[in-house]
DNA sequence: CCACGAATGTAGCGACCGCTACATTCCGGA
DNA sequence: TCCGGAATGTAGCGGTCGCTACATTCGTGG
C-alpha cells in the first residue's frame, strides 16, 4: 500500500471524528487539514477534492453509527412498529448519537440547497437508514412496511430537529409521549 | 417616516422573498442587496448588520406563514391530536409551504451549529409553532398537551426532512401513514 | 550511485466575504 | 438662500475560501 493511500485512510477517520465533533461550519479545506495533522496542500493530495475528502468522512461516520445500531438493537428480530419507534426516540434523544445528529441536520441542510456533494450523501444516507428500518419492522405489506419505516425514520430526525429548536427537555417529553402512538392497522 | 424606514421595509419584504425563494446559501450581504434592489451599501445602512437583516426578513417570512395556517386551519377549532397530525402532515408535502420548510431545514441547520442570529430564530419560530400547535389540541393535561404538540412538530419537521433525503414521493407516502397513527391515551 | 517517480513544501492566485471610512448629493427648515 | 443632517456612492480593507503552479526532497529499483 503507498504512503498515500495508508494517509487515506488515518485521514478519513480523524476527519470522521472532527466532523462529529465540530460539524460541517468548521470544514474549511485548511481547518479539516490542520484536524488531520497534514497540510491543507497534503489533504488535496490525497483527496482530488473537497467533496471526496467530505464524502469519505460522511461515510466513515455512517458507518461508525450504522455498527453501534447493530450493536445496540436486537439483531435479526423484527418489531412492531410501536416498539422501533419508542426505541428509536429514546435512541436519537441519548447523548451517544447526538453528535451524529447535529451533523445530520447540517447535511440535509446542505442537500436542501443542492449543495454537491451532500444531496449525494443524504439521500445515500437516508436509505441506508430506511433499509435499516424496514428490515427491523413485523410488517408483512412491503408498501405499508416503507411507508411506516419512512414515518418512523421522519419522527426520528423530527425530534432532533425539535431538540435544536426547543432544547433537551421539550425533545425528551415528546419523545417520552411516542410511546403512546399506535399504528392501526 | 424616515426614507430610512420606508425602505427599511420595503426591503425587508424582498429579502423575505429572496430567501423564500433561494434559502440561505445565496444571502450573502451582496446578494441580499442585489435581490433587494439597493446596493449593499445601502442594505447596511438600512439595518445595523447582516444579522439583523436576516432576523427582520425571516420574521416576516414566519409572519406571512403565520397567516397562511391561520386562514387554512379551522379557527378556534380544538382538534383531535391524531386530526391535527393528519392535517399538518398534508400540509407540509403539499406545495405552498414547501419553500418555508426548506429554508427551515437551513436555519435549524444554522442554529445547531451555534450561527448568530439563528439559534435565536429558531428559537422563536419553534416557541412560535409550538404555542399554535398546543392551542388547537383538544387535550385537557397541560403537560401532555405541550408533549403531543412537540411530537407533531417532529413529525412534521421530519417529513419535511425526509422530502429532502428520500424524494417527495417517500414524503407522501409516509404523510399518507401517518392517518394511521393513534394516540393513547 | 543515480535516475525517476512519489511525496511534500512554498507561495500565491482570483474570488468572495462582512463591513467601513470617506466623499458627495439631496432636501427641508430657519 | 444657505446650512445641517439624511441619504447615497465610491473604494477598499483585511480576511477566508478552494485550489494549483512550481520547486524541492525522499526513497527505491536498476
Amino acid at each position: 500500500m503507498t504512503i498515500r493511500e495508508e494517509q487515506r485512510r488515518r485521514v478519513t477517520e480523524r476527519l470522521a471524528g472532527h466532523l462529529l465533533a465540530t460539524g460541517l461550519s468548521r470544514a474549511s479545506v485548511r481547518q479539516l487539514a490542520a484536524a488531520a495533522g497534514v497540510s491543507d496542500r497534503m489533504l488535496l493530495y490525497y483527496f482530488k477534492d473537497k467533496a471526496e475528502a467530505l464524502s469519505e468522512a460522511m461515510a466513515q461516520v455512517t458507518s461508525q453509527l450504522g455498527q453501534r445500531l447493530e450493536a445496540s438493537v436486537t439483531a435479526g428480530e423484527r418489531l412492531a412498529p410501536e416498539r422501533l419507534l419508542a426505541e428509536a426516540a429514546q435512541m436519537v434523544t441519548g447523548a451517544e448519537v447526538r453528535p451524529f445528529m447535529a451533523l445530520w441536520m447540517e447535511v440535509i441542510a446542505a442537500a436542501a440547497r443542492g449543495e454537491a456533494p451532500f444531496a449525494d450523501i443524504a439521500g445515500q444516507v437516508t436509505a441506508g437508514f430506511l433499509a435499516w428500518i424496514e428490515s427491523r419492522l413485523d410488517i408483512e405489506d412491503p408498501e405499508r412496511r416503507r411507508a411506516t419505516a419512512g414515518l418512523i425514520l421522519a419522527a426520528v430526525d423530527g425530534l432532533a430537529l425539535l431538540e435544536i429548536g426547543a432544547g433537551a427537555p421539550a425533545a425528551l417529553a415528546a419523545a417520552e409521549r411516542a410511546r403512546d402512538v399506535r399504528f392501526t392497522p
